[in-house]
DNA sequence: CCGGGGAATATTGTTGACAATAAAGATGTA
DNA sequence: TACATCTTTATTGTCAACAATATTCCCCGG
């Protein structure tokens, strides 16, 4: 188990050079990828030893994770990895929809044309992945992702950024890995994102807001609707 | 020094009962009130003496409080209390809206008639303390938030709930105290409060967004203004 | 007098050991 | 066998010392 300690696998990413970075970092990766299932038990010093580092560190990195609720934690009882249910993704669908709305209005208010340009080949890339039906569902969710990450960044709203960026998308990553089968229809996202472009484009805020706002409430039905399949 | 400790200030605040919670509760309220003030230097040892407690659990405080944005901290260099410039209000108040929009739509949805009730007794309380000139602006402010709260909390959703009145309120707090002379006026702000409750109460979804969208807009205006004129 | 380099200091990052609490298992009784 | 209580174990919370890093201050040369 110790050709997985840290130093060997993360050397590169030196942000902060710091442990508990560096395992928070490994942690939430191994999160992402479903290395640690939903519902899964942290035991801090089984963590230290794999990570090969000290407890110290690593209760940091747990509760950076905790805050994201990417980890839910309990005083003196442990923590364990989330597990997503229907009532939670309603909360984050619910909060994405007016957050992201702002995002659009403010993107379609400030993104420069290169920036714009940059959107409009990310969509045409997006197109290309859709014919060769070959392409995972994993790249079509991280392409989706991307292009609404680049609104928020475009945004220039460090508040509405972290928590988008550095919280939500990441529990929709996990929502959407554990749904893997049953996707949305991409082509149905695609036209959605290429309408909210257009708006953007034409820096009509208004607009902007409204589809975004459409985009990730029609989103939510189909994921709501997995949930819903699921449970029967 | 030591009649500062937290086995003595803090013995009824027992939610979690560990030396890190009680920790954050009291450098927060000790932000809060100022007695920390903006851009202070924030050295664990000193603070961990100060509370009676080791740096152990004072950092894990300290960490939450960063999350919150409380607290700035650059690795290996120190943290300090964060110091609000008008970039960052801005960001804030523009994440307000739509997020407080929505909690607002919510509420409409799902309110109670008690709650409802509730919400009127306030704001006939909130009237009478205008009137009564003496009534310190802190408390103004406080009962100002008391309503935003529990709109917040009637949208029974928890990530809007966790981000707003565990996070943005208290930025939104030290920001009134520190323009703590030029308030708006009370009466405009308690009018706006008075049309939005109003919507709630005839479980008007649209109207009770749109509503308070625009008095977290006017708000800021406010804000910024003074910001303005600081700046001169 | 001013600026750069380097030792001394202060502060944060990390560690392993200890204490307190909760979970699991054993023991005895009805 | 079922159940309650105690004992044992596993796990988290806390602490004090150590290591690594940044900051400060002093000295020196210009």
């Amino acid at each position: 188990m110790l050709e997985n300690n840290l130093s060997t696998r993360l050397d590169q990413s030196l942000d902060p050079p710091t442990l508990a970075s560096r395992a928070y970092q490994a942690i939430k990766l191994d999160i992402l990828n479903g290395r640690l299932e939903q519902g899964a038990k942290i035991v801090e010093s089984d963590l230290a030893l794999k990570y090969g580092i000290s407890r110290g560190p690593l209760r940091e990195a747990i509760h950076r994770l905790e805050q994201m609720k990417l980890i839910l934690r309990v005083p003196h009882a442990g923590s364990r990895v989330v597990s997503l249910d229907m009532k939670m993704m309603q909360d984050i669908y619910t909060a994405r929809e007016p957050l992201e709305g702002m995002a659009a209005r403010l993107a379609a208010r400030l993104m420069s044309d290169e920036d714009i340009d940059d959107l409009f080949k990310l969509l045409d890339q997006q197109a290309l992945g859709i014919d060769q039906s070959e392409t995972s569902s994993y790249l079509q969710s991280e392409t989706d992702l991307d292009f609404h990450s680049r609104i928020v960044r475009a945004s220039d709203n460090q508040w509405i950024l972290e928590k988008l960026n550095g919280e939500l998308y990441q529990l929709v990553r996990m929502c959407r890995r554990q749904f893997k089968p049953a996707l949305e229809p991409a082509l149905t996202t695609l036209n959605q994102h290429r309408q909210i472009a257009n708006a953007i484009a034409a820096h009509d805020e208004e607009l902007a807001e409204l589809l975004m706002r459409r985009h990730i409430s029609s989103a939510w039905k189909d994921v709501q609707s997995i949930f819903e399949q699921k449970a029967d």
